[in-house]
DNA sequence: ATAATATATGCAAACAGAAGGATATATAAA
DNA sequence: TTTATATATCCTTCTGTTTGCATATATTAT
């Protein structure tokens, strides 16, 4: 990953969004939509968009698409993060509220694991 | 200044190089041209968009409008500087470069001080 | 007032990115 | 094969950014 594509990705809140929720560990498309509140194609979209970057990277598992981002992490992403961790962010609320958002809805699936990739909900809180 | 911002402004490598470039103090649009071999009104444009998104700011001093980064240096911000100056960067040669340059413009400008505004010739190396 | 230097801006053309709506593809199950 | 679910892509429109070229403004010195 080059550091100006990680750029023109976190140049746009909604990625900025996903790249913060990505960072916590793999989702599908569909955990996104659900928690970003966006129809489908909006973000599978932005996801084209991250892959073209290098920024994320997807493989298939099943009928889900699993995204993720390159591990190691960025040294540039991970201050990112840190940065929308600590309250400094002007506007850091959506970005912890992603994360809880992101929590129940794994464990939800982890109660119920038919319903979702294995790589998904093996990131789950409690798994 | 917001962290979206700070993203719009780095996700070009010119204004990448500008940044970097003050992060080492401030500099007027003439060293700047200079140290990045561009034409003026290129330049020029280039820091009314950065002044917009509220990554840089201006001062007059005489003839010169003289350019610095916000102090203290956004999180974020540092780790790029961080990280450009780490050779993990993946074309981090320009940006070393940029920085030598600069080193040799101020010090001929703090040899022969008339020429400078006083903010930039104080933060040349040996002042 | 004029000239010289440093910097900013206006305009038009070119381009990238975002968004909506419709549709296409892939996988799995029946 | 058909159906359902998950995901990707196409097309068009809209907005924002970049660039080149020309011109305007501001400051200082003469």
């Amino acid at each position: 990953m080059e550091l100006i594509s990680l750029h023109k990705c976190l140049c746009d809140r909604q990625r900025l969004r996903i790249v913060n929720l990505l960072s916590e560990g793999p989702l599908c498309v569909c955990h996104l939509q659900e928690i970003l509140g966006e129809n489908q194609a909006k973000i599978s979209k932005q996801l084209q968009y991250m892959k073209k970057l290098g920024v994320v990277f997807a493989r298939r598992e099943g009928v889900w698409m699993v995204y993720s981002l390159p591990v190691p992490m960025h040294p540039v992403l991970l201050a990112n993060v840190a940065y929308l961790r600590s309250n400094e962010a002007d506007d850091f609320a959506c970005f912890a509220e992603d994360l809880q958002t992101r929590s129940s809805i794994l464990q939800r699936y982890a109660d119920n694991i038919v319903e979702c990739p294995q790589a998904v909900y093996q990131s789950a809180p409690g798994c």
